[in-house]
DNA sequence: AGTGATTAGGATAGCGCTACCTCGATGTTG
DNA sequence: CAACATCGAGGTAGCGCTATCCTAATCACT
C-alpha cells in the first residue's frame, strides 16, 4: 500500500468528526450536544454522548480557543504566594470554578505593579473568560487592559470607591481603626503601629489605626514604624526590639500581619518582655500559628475562604451574564481577643 | 457603504498575516522570523520585526498550539500549596521557567492520587512541553498517561529507582536516618518518630529513621505515632501531650514536619515541659518560623529553591532534546542543629 | 560545464473546532 | 387551508498559525 500522498498532521486522537460520524450527524450537532447549548433531539443528543464515550473523545482546548476566540479560563492574580492568605483565597476559588468548568490560572505578581501589568498581558492573549485581581492599585496600562479586553472582572480584599465595579473584600482602614479601639479601650496609650511591605492594603491598616488615634487626642508619629522589607518573623522581632528602644513607654504594638507578630512574640518571650503586661501586640490574619504562640496573639481574622468563595460566585454570575444585584461584597472582619491583649 | 457579505468573526487584533504583508513577506517568513528558528534574511527578519511591533502584534496561542499540536507550557503538579515548601519549589521553578519563554500551569492534588490523575488529564490536553511532578507515587492510569503523552517530564523530591527518570530530589530515608543518628549522638535512646499525613515522602522519612534505630538496638514500634490527618500546629501539640502521656520516658521526639514540631513546642512551652531537657525535638524543613522558636528548632533543611531551579533546567534540556548527562539530580539536605537538640 | 548538495523563501493545506447562515419540517394563526 | 413564524439540524467557511512540500537560487566539487 504505498501511498505518496502528503504525511498527515493529525494527531491520532479522536475528532469531533470522528465523533460525528460515528453518532451519524453532523460536526455541529455534535459539538452542540457536548457544550450542552442548543434544544438537540434527546436522541440524537444520546447518540452523540454514547459516541464520545466509546471513542474517548476529549476536546481541544486550542481548537475550541481559536475558533470560539475565547477560552474557558480564569486568570487569578495576587501579589503573593507564601502570604498564607491568598492560598486559602485561592483555594477556595479554585473550588468553585473547578467544578464550574472553568480552568483556573495563578499568576503571582510579587507585589510589583509592572509584573502585575506583564501578566494581565500574557493572560489576556489567552481571552480567559473571567478575571481575578487583587485590589484596586496598578497601573494606568493594566487598567486600560482590563477595561479594553472586556472581560468580567473581579476585585480581591478591598472595597470598590466606584460602583458597579466587582469587589469581594473588606474595610481595611475600618479593620485598622478596630485595632485602634480595641487598643485603647484596654487602657492602652502610647500605641504604635509597625509596618513591613507597604503595600497599598498595609497602608489602609495603618491609615485607619492612625484616624481612631488623632481622634483620642493620643496620636504620636514618632510610634509608626514602616519599612517596604518584606515581612517575616525575624523582621518582627528586630522592630519589635528597635521599638522599644527608642520608645520604651510604647504600651501597645499593631503589627500590620501576623508573620511581624509572631516574630516580635517570640522575640519578646526570649527577651523577657512581658507580653501583654508591658506591651500589648495585636496582629492581623489570623495565621494559623496565631492561636499558639505564647502568649496567643490577639488579631484581625479575615474570611479568606468566604472571600475567595464569593468572588468566584461573583465572578461566575457576571461571566454568564447574569444580572448581579450586588457588585460590591463586604466580607467583613473579626477582632479575635486573645492573651497577647 | 451597505455590504452584504458575511460578518466577520476576525478578532479585531493584528494577525501574522497583517505583519507579513506589512513587511512586503510572505506569512511563513514572518513566522519563521518571530519564532526565531531557521536562516531567514536578516534584512527580510528586520522588516518583520519592525512591522511586528509597529502593529503592536501579539501572537495567539491558541491558533499557534493548534497548529503546531504543542504549548509553550509547563504544567507543574504539586501535592499542597499550604506547604510552605512547594510554594519555594514553584517560585524556583517559575524564576527559570519564565524567562525562558514557558507558561507554568500549577495544579494542586491535595496529597490525592485521583485528584492528580484528573489535573494530569486536564493539563495534557494542553499539550504542554513539558512536565514537573512531584514523587513517584501516583495512579498506574497516571503513569500511562504521562508515558503515552511523551512529555518531557521531571520527579521532584525524591530519588528515582529506575535510571533514565529525570528526578531532582533528596533520600528521604537518609534524612530521616541523619535524625535518629543525631539524636543518639546527643545520648536519646528512648527515641519516637510522630507523623501525620502518612503521604510516601513522610513514610521514607519514618523509614529510614526507624532503620538507624534497630540498627542501634533501640527501636520501639510503641514509640511510633502516626496519624493520616493533616498536618498542623494544632495536632503536633496534641500529639506531643498524647504521646508522653503513654510513654513518659520519651527523650528524644523526630517529628516529620516543622509544623508538627512547631505546634509542639509552644504547646510545651505552654505546659513547661522542658526542651530538649526532658525531651528533643527535630523537625523537618526548616520553615521560617523553625530558627525563632522557644527554643529554636532543630531541624533538617532540604534546598527548596535549589532543587526547583534544577529540575526547571533539567526539564529545560530535555524539552530542548538536549543530552542529559545527569538524569538524577540529588540535591541532599542538611540536619540544623539548634537548640531543641 | 555538469552534477548533486545545500539553502532561502513561498505555496498549499490543514490543525479541530464553532459562528453564521440556510433549509426543510413542524407548529400556529386568521 | 394557505401563509407565516419557529425550530432543529446541517452546510459552509473560517479562527490564526505552522508543517510539509516545493521551487529556484547558490554553492561546492568533480
Amino acid at each position: 500500500m504505498k501511498t505518496t500522498e502528503r504525511k498527515t498532521r493529525a494527531t491520532g486522537r479522536a475528532t469531533l468528526s470522528d465523533v460525528a460520524r460515528a453518532a451519524q450527524v453532523s460536526p455541529i450537532t455534535a459539538s452542540r450536544v457536548l457544550r450542552g447549548v442548543d434544544t438537540v433531539d434527546p436522541e440524537l443528543a444520546e447518540r452523540v454522548r454514547n459516541a464520545a464515550a466509546a471513542l474517548g473523545y476529549v476536546p481541544n482546548p486550542a481548537a475550541r480557543a481559536l475558533a470560539s476566540a475565547r477560552s474557558d479560563t480564569v486568570a487569578v492574580l495576587v501579589p503573593s504566594l507564601s502570604n498564607r492568605v491568598f492560598i486559602d483565597v485561592l483555594e477556595a476559588i479554585y473550588r468553585i470554578l473547578q467544578p464550574a468548568g472553568y480552568e483556573v490560572l495563578i499568576g503571582n505578581s510579587h507585589y510589583d505593579r509592572d509584573e502585575e501589568e506583564r501578566l494581565l498581558r500574557n493572560y489576556l492573549v489567552h481571552r480567559p473568560s473571567g478575571l481575578i485581581v487583587t485590589g484596586f492599585d496598578r497601573t494606568e496600562a493594566a487598567r486600560r487592559l482590563i477595561e479594553a479586553s472586556g472581560t468580567p472582572c473581579v476585585h480581591l480584599m478591598e472595597l470598590a470607591h466606584a460602583p458597579s465595579v466587582y469587589c469581594v473584600g473588606l474595610s481595611q482602614s475600618d479593620a485598622g481603626a478596630a485595632v485602634a479601639r480595641h487598643l485603647l479601650d484596654r487602657g492602652r496609650r502610647r500605641v504604635a503601629f509597625v509596618a513591613a511591605q507597604l503595600d497599598p492594603r498595609t497602608l489602609q491598616r495603618g491609615e485607619g489605626f492612625r484616624r481612631v488615634l488623632i481622634d483620642e487626642g493620643c496620636y504620636d508619629p514618632a510610634l509608626e514604624l514602616l519599612t517596604p522589607a518584606p515581612s517575616s518573623m525575624a523582621l518582627g522581632g528586630e522592630l519589635l526590639v528597635s521599638l522599644l528602644e527608642r520608645h520604651p513607654d510604647v504600651d501597645g504594638i499593631f503589627f500590620c500581619n501576623d508573620d511581624l507578630a509572631q516574630g516580635a512574640l517570640l522575640e519578646a518571650l526570649r527577651r523577657g518582655i512581658a507580653v501583654p503586661q508591658r506591651v500589648a501586640v495585636v496582629g492581623f490574619n489570623d495565621l494559623e500559628g496565631a492561636a499558639h504562640m505564647v502568649p496567643r496573639l490577639t488579631t484581625i481574622r479575615t474570611p479568606r475562604e468566604e472571600m475567595g468563595q464569593r468572588a468566584a460566585a461573583l465572578l461566575l454570575a457576571a461571566m454568564r451574564g447574569e444580572p448581579v444585584k450586588m457588585p460590591a461584597v463586604d466580607v467583613g472582619f473579626e477582632l479575635v481577643a486573645r492573651e497577647s491583649r
